[in-house]
DNA sequence: TCAAAATTTGACCAATTGGTCAATAATTTT
DNA sequence: AAAATTATTGACCAATTGGTCAAATTTTGA
């Protein structure tokens, strides 16, 4: 009940010595590079099935083929790992999200934005997981991020939104919720498999399957709004 | 990693010595009904938060206002206590879903629905994330049931909205991801409320706030699906 | 009023788990 | 090849936690 929160600022892992090497990539041995890559996808899995204080060290550390000891020698605490995976996520998350366009056309644009976003669910879902799991705990880790960057990086984006309603390309909506809608949709995929196979009757979504969700949900979302 | 699992259908409660009573309800004491009550309530609160592994029997109880052996004399076992909480939460949250009439006017149907399932996030916040969570554990204690009684009411519901397609009413569209969709999108109020409040810049999202995100979904989805 | 039934609790386990540490084994560097 | 550095591990704690139990207390009902 006491101390694994790290606020997401923090650095990962301490730079071994060498000041201004690259933030990643170098700065690393062979072996150090492979496991704690090793680690963070095992983590991935783990905190995604069962967030942060469900997930052990060792399940991470069995899952990434290597000794608790020797996990703990490449991430000190649990929470500098689920920090780092989060982390990982986002980065991977916001890059399509900063990509839109305000010159191009709503449609293709947000198609775009819906497509690899969806594809996000359906390659790295539990990546996807990580991040609602976060989120149901009250974002204990990333409050100051999600009200800083990624406040200011939505703001910026609902300008787009906001311009291409004013010059008649999209219909009157609130930019705000037109993002979150098409994250709920597109995440909903990852995060409520279970319930989206049993309802469908289906053992496991195929590509093809992500296919006609992106169809709906385009044909959906976009519908009404453009056209 | 072994036995905290339990199916749904098992009986919650061992109804105490009467057979034949109702299933709720009576054959209660009035310090049974109260304090049962108030464990549920609690361990809602704490399951959302935490999950099945990460909420302790401690925190359920403390917040219940009993000792942990007083919360056991009521529900021996934490699972059993997480799946109550689970089928309370289903039951209230299918009621309305069941409710969309084939005869109806789809857009004042799906619009109804739309206002219910997202009042619905803005009353029982910790309802939804409790089941979210589940989900995102892989539904252990759910599986059954979502590809039994849901699967099958989800079915019934899609066939209505075959209906309303048939009949010229609603313009094409997958009925399941429809449903998908109106699920993803007011879940996402109470699931990812940190980031909603965060990027909208609200310290607490008002019931005028819930009004403009119900208009605002309704425009979306309805917007190109009727009229 | 008094015995039976229901409720509550303090004291305890046994298992799990995050994290440490000294010692050992590889690797790299000189 | 020897020294220095990096990686790995077995053995261990201390804290947490789910669950038990016998004893005590309260409520109920005849």
């Amino acid at each position: 009940m006491s101390a694994d929160r790290t606020p997401l600022e923090a650095e990962t892992v301490e730079a071994p010595a060498a000041a201004a090497e690259e933030p990643d990539g170098k700065g690393k041995t062979r072996i150090q590079a492979r496991n704690e890559a090793r680690i963070l996808d095992a983590a991935q899995e783990i905190f995604a099935a069962r967030g942060l204080r469900g997930a052990t060290v060792d399940a991470i550390a069995e899952k990434a083929g290597l000794s608790k000891p020797n996990l703990h020698y490449y991430f000190r605490r649990k929470s500098d790992l689920y920090v780092a995976v989060l982390r990982r996520t986002l980065d991977i998350w916001l890059e399509p999200f900063a990509e839109l366009d305000p010159e191009g056309d709503p449609a293709v644009e947000l198609r775009r934005y819906i497509a690899k976003k969806l594809e996000m669910s359906r390659l790295y879902p539990s990546a996807s997981r990580v991040f609602a799991n976060e989120m149901l705990q009250g974002a204990p880790m990333l409050k100051g991020y999600l009200s800083g960057e990624l406040r200011a990086l939505v703001d910026r984006k609902a300008q787009v939104i906001r311009h291409w309603i004013a010059t008649g390309r999209l219909r009157e909506v609130d930019p705000h919720h037109l993002v979150f809608l098409i994250w709920a949709a597109t995440q909903h995929y990852a995060d409520f498999d279970p319930q989206v196979r049993a309802v469908l009757g289906k053992e496991r979504m195929t590509k093809a399957d992500y296919a006609e969700v992106e169809d709906s949900l385009c044909r959906i979302i976009l519908g009404g709004l453009v056209g």
